[in-house]
DNA sequence: TATTCCGATAGTGAC
DNA sequence: GTCACTATCGGAATGAG
């Protein structure tokens, strides 16, 4: 079986799959652990139904259909994003609070809204929802269809490469919320110097845009190994020198 | 002493070095041996006069004095092209005739014309003469005033870069016949988007022009590795597989 | 713009 | 300029009965 097609058996055979990279399933998506997460907290949201699977993430949303499929799929973006950024609050504050989220009886995040002023405020102050991402790439190299929900640290160990870097911090990126692209939007963005429609433009904006610090701008060029410490150290002044 | 001047002992004590590698001196030039040759024969002159040695190739032909310089200089550069292809004949049909050049009691070559039919048939018939070039680097590195004179196969195992390909192939050298260059000729040469006053230009140029075979024009972009078997191929056409 | 391996290319600092 | 070191870049294979 070709690597495009790697995440076929989570949409197909979801309960046959391992416990820990499988984070939710029901008959519409599977929700699992990126296997190569590029930040601290990466997921996968996977659309099951076989007609959509296949489609790209640009014309997925188009049309009346498009539309329901989005509202369908937005409250799991949502609760995937409240788990992602459950994830983080354990990992940076869960260890003074002798507590973790989601708690055991609210696995899916429904009662999130009332964690708690305690679990709010922390996540308000941090601006966490902003801090995770939720979006497709441009063009995807595995071919079922899926939705990347990830923290904004990019301090992963399987961040190897530029390629890896600005698949999610150049418009290569596209937010969920941002789709279906109108017409307009697609022609301003042609007007901007990027073709959506031209798989090899996107792929170029990936190979050879600038590493730029999504934190304070600053411009490593092709320096990947000088941005990585980097990355370090802006997710350590904000979430491990100041607690 | 800095690596720029690695030159300087041959036009300042030339009967000091060591004899493999002085093909010539007398009190005007020093011909050595390049150390690094860049192609099967690759000499350099070096003027020894302390007033001019420290210029750059591209004023030091200038003016009623550069034009006695460059008529001063016009006949060691001929001398050394002849040795050059004298060389290169000896390497090629030498075995075969059983007689290297220049002859033992001619060792500058003045009497070149009258090397026989022999030896002039085959030199014109190979086009020798245009196969040696003579000239200068634009930005030379070394700080002595030398003038390149080498064949152009361009095969020696000491040609390891795209710089050191395009240094002698590019606009980057410089005939010693085309200086001085007048202002006309630099403005054309501007035109062209080459400004050789501009010496991180004229740097740019030799590090990032395609590398192309100079026999047949094929591009081989940025890949020296596949040049290299290339051009052996190309001497070997021309030099080997037809004797 | 899947990962991994590997080799070629490119940038740097020292001399 | 060369040399040594490192990092970046670039292609090929990836499965299978
Ligand atoms: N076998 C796998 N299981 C889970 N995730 C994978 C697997 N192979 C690749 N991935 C991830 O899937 C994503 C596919 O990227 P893309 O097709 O560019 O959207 C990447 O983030 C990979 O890390
Ligand atoms: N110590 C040396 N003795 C003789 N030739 C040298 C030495 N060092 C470098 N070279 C050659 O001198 C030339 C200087 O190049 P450039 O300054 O660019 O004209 C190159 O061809 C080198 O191979
Ligand atoms: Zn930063
Ligand atoms: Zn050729």
């Amino acid at each position: 079986m070709s690597f495009r097609r790697a995440l076929a058996p989570y949409i197909q055979h979801p309960e046959t799959k391992i416990k820990s990279d499988l984070v939710f399933y029901d008959d519409k998506v599977t929700i699992i652990r990126d296997a190569f997460p590029k930040s601290r907290v990466h997921y996968l949201i996977l659309p099951r139904d076989p007609s959509i699977t296949r489609q790209s993430p640009l014309t997925v949303f188009d049309g009346e259909k498009g539309a329901r499929l989005k509202a369908h799929l937005a409250p799991y973006v949502t609760m995937a994003k409240r788990l992602v950024i459950c994830e983080m609050y354990n990992s940076v504050w869960g260890e003074a609070i002798q507590q973790t989220y989601p708690p055991e009886d609210d696995p899916q995040c429904k009662r999130y809204e009332n964690y708690g002023e305690a679990f709010h405020s922390l996540v308000d102050e941090e601006h966490l929802d902003e801090y995770v991402l939720a979006g497709f790439h441009a063009v995807p190299s595995l071919e079922n269809l899926h939705i990347h929900v990830l923290t904004g640290d990019f301090t992963s160990d399987r961040l190897k490469n530029r390629k890896h870097y600005n698949s999610f911090n150049t418009p290569f990126f596209i937010n969920f919320e941002d789709l279906p692209f109108s017409p307009a939007r697609l022609e301003a963005a042609r007007r901007n110097g990027i073709d959506y429609q031209n798989a090899k433009a996107m792929e170029q904006i990936v190979k050879t845009t600038d590493l730029r610090c999504i934190h304070c701008g600053e411009n490593f060029r092709g320096h990947f190994a000088q941005l990585m410490p980097h990355l370090r150290d802006e997710y350590d002044k904000r979430f491990t020198d100041a607690t």
